[in-house]
DNA sequence: GTTGTTCATGCTCTTGCGGTTATATAGCCG
DNA sequence: CGGCTATATAACCGCAAGAGCATGAACAAC
């Protein structure tokens, strides 16, 4: 019961693992945008992964540890649904690039760099 | 032999994977936000992220297989500088989820549960 | 109860990452 | 030339991630 206790508090811990990381699997990502629409039941997600259940699971451990994911559980069924938040570190992340790849960047730079030559 | 070949290949194959593999790494994030002032050294950048500088390298190879800095050799040294335009991909992916952990959202989901209820 | 279904967890295996040290390569300077 | 500096590559190691398979737990249906 107290191992229960520790195994949970570490589960929290790693929650910390960051949304960057939970990103970088396209399985998870693919999980993300079909919970996008609606919530979803594992078999649901396992067969649009095409992965294995168990395989499914684990990546929906991983979503749920990162808060990225909630579960409703609804008899033996469990339903999946979005919980975006933890995306907004990354948005925040990406902020100050967000203006450079824009034609307005091109044009700046062209600028900063005749400036630079003269 | 041709195996170790292929495993070889396979292995550079996903190294040029996409941004979202890349900013996994938190050493190569910090890279990153270095180079948004101006271009670098790798004796900079090897201060800044307090590893080795072999494994400093390693990022920046990775970083620059995906395409996300280039290099201007001078001299002995290298200037790193930031190629922002594969973290357009990710902009891109994120776009649909932007406006939900807004405020707005929260209202409209009340609102959705609420009409559930009903 | 028994059986079937849905999902989670445990185990094992392999692979690849991220880190180190040692070495190679290339250019600078005296 | 020889020695110093800056960077890249090689070789190696530890470990965690991701996948599969087998099993467990919870619930449903009969």
């Amino acid at each position: 019961m107290l191992l229960r206790l520790y195994s949970r508090m570490a589960m929290l811990d790693v929650m910390s693992s960051t949304p960057f990381g939970v990103l970088a699997d396209p399985a998870r990502r693919r999980i993300l945008d079909l919970l996008r629409d609606r919530p979803r039941l594992v078999g649901e997600l396992t067969a649009a992964v095409g992965l294995s259940q168990p395989g499914t699971s684990k990546h929906l451990r991983v979503l749920r540890e990162a808060g990225l994911v909630t579960v409703r559980p609804d008899g033996q069924r469990r339903w999946y649904e979005l919980r975006p938040e933890p995306l907004a570190e990354i948005d925040e992340w990406l902020t100050p690039y967000r203006w450079m790849w824009s034609e307005r960047f091109d044009a700046l730079e062209r600028h900063l760099d005749t400036m630079d030559d003269a």
